[in-house]
DNA sequence: CCTCCACCGGAACTTACGGAGT
DNA sequence: ACTCCGTAAGTTCCGGTGGAGG
């Protein structure tokens, strides 16, 4: 699995950040950007007045719709306030569903009230899919506790007697919430938590929050560490379309110039966002890039026209960050995919790969093996830019059937720009 | 009902690399 | 200088399998 991501790093916490790229026709031979300086210093006709609160990772005061779970959280979490060790937890929902948002409030409230008791009680966020690696997620806790680590060169042991020694002798307690738990066991199994679980900290104590939002997950974990991670547990269901505009509303309020924006707007944005699995942070995105489309076309407020192109930019923009930011090898087998099937030849696994060594050959690469290439196919279908069925041919023997999702000619203008894989495209456009 | 194709996909291993500790 | 560490990309090996054709 390849993994893209920007980090943005702010009050010690990563975040991810997608980037939509908007492009923009140049004019003529005056300078391109004098336009873009003029309005954006003169500010004629701002729709948005407050970007960050339109970003997704943002975690507002008010959370629409999910009192029920923070008071779920809260009860479990507010042990510390007594200085006893809370219930480790677990939070499940589908991604957007507020699992992360509602868990930050409730560390940020009881983070001030601790420290108003004056405890020592740290409360530790880390998203275990953008640290990457157990190292990583162990680094951060490291960090945390106060400990200069290096980014290499030292085992994962001596990070977690680092993390411990400097814990206890500081007299610590740690409440750690690990967002996404699934990608670290998944890749690394569950040894880090199984050791966070039964560790002690001489006076101090660790108690873990895990976020999830793979259902099954629990079926990968040891069941020593399932009992003990699951004390509690909290559910969360995905939003419905009048609460994702409701959200939509509390954040519109805050953000955008009064009067820029309607009820026919918010509804679209919801109701477009309810169909995926009511994800609010698709809702938002889709609403702060329509404000963007709208202010950029010096529009006096935003229309559902200016929805439907943003959903297009959203997509697109994704599509091409993430093919021209693939690897060389992943790029000719996706090439070979789109020329295949451009050329009306059956895709499965065997013909492309052929293809993809003649292409090989013709671009003096050393090609890799079918193995290889196979894993690189089933990447290439978890990002969506193709997708697989496995069909079986009986005597002829079972295979995957690869059909692509996106336009010839869009991925081909991409794939175009890179000029050692441009030769293949210019007899068939 | 059995065979056997053309792959799938898990697991262990290799290689290359950058860095820490001593 | 030398050893140990984690990460990433890739290879080797191999057991597994749905279903058309015998």
């Amino acid at each position: 699995m390849i993994k893209w991501r920007i980090m943005v790093k702010t009050n010690n916490y990563y975040h991810h950040d997608e980037i939509t790229v908007l492009y923009r026709k140049e004019t003529g031979g005056e300078d391109p950007l004098e336009e873009i300086i003029r309005r954006h210093s003169q500010n004629i006709n701002p729709i948005i007045i407050k970007h960050d609160l339109l970003r997704s990772e943002y975690v507002p005061s008010f959370l629409p719709h999910r009192a029920q779970h923070i008071k779920a959280v809260g009860n479990v979490l507010a042990t510390v306030l007594k200085a006893v060790k809370p219930s480790n937890l677990f939070l499940y929902g589908k991604t957007g569903t507020g699992k992360t948002a509602v868990c930050r409030h409730v560390f940020n409230r009881l983070s001030e009230a601790v420290s108003e008791k004056g405890l020592n009680v740290k409360f530790v966020y880390v998203n275990c899919r953008l640290a990457g690696t157990e190292y990583r997620v162990l680094a951060e806790l490291c960090a945390a506790a106060g400990v200069n680590v290096p980014f290499t060169g030292v085992s994962k042991g001596e990070l977690f007697r680092r993390f411990q020694s400097n814990a206890s002798r500081s007299n610590t307690s740690f409440v750690i919430c690990f967002d996404e738990v699934d990608a670290l066991v998944k890749d690394f199994g569950d040894d880090l938590l199984y050791e966070l679980t039964r560790s002690g900290l001489g006076n101090g104590w660790v108690s873990l929050v895990g976020i999830s939002n793979d259902l099954l997950f629990k079926d990968m974990l040891d069941p020593r560490v399932l009992s003990s991670l699951s004390e509690e547990e909290v559910v969360f269901q995905p939003y419905t379309a009048t609460e994702l505009s409701d959200i939509l509303w509390n954040r519109a309020e805050a953000a955008l110039r009064p009067g820029s924006v309607g009820d026919d707007v918010i509804k679209l944005c919801a109701a477009l966002a309810a169909a995926e699995h009511g994800d609010a942070r698709r809702a938002l995105d889709l609403l702060r890039v329509s404000a963007e489309v709208a202010e950029r076309e010096g529009a006096e407020k935003i229309e559902e026209h200016h929805v439907r192109t943003a959903q297009g930019l959203i997509e697109r923009g994704r599509v091409k960050e993430v093919i021209s930011s693939l690897p060389l090898h992943s790029r000719i087998v996706l090439l070979a995919i789109y020329v295949s099937s451009k050329k009306g030849l059956e895709t499965t696994s065997g013909t492309i790969y052929n293809i993809y060594r003649e292409f090989c050959a013709t671009l003096g690469v050393e090609p890799l093996t079918d193995r290889r290439v196979s894993t690189l196919v089933s990447e290439l279908d978890m990002l969506g830019i193709i997708a697989c069925d496995l069909v079986s041919y009986g005597r002829h023997g079972r295979t995957r059937r690869i059909k692509p999702t996106i336009a010839f000619d869009e991925v081909a203008e991409i794939l175009g720009k890179d000029d050692t894989l441009s030769g293949f495209l210019d007899d068939l456009s």
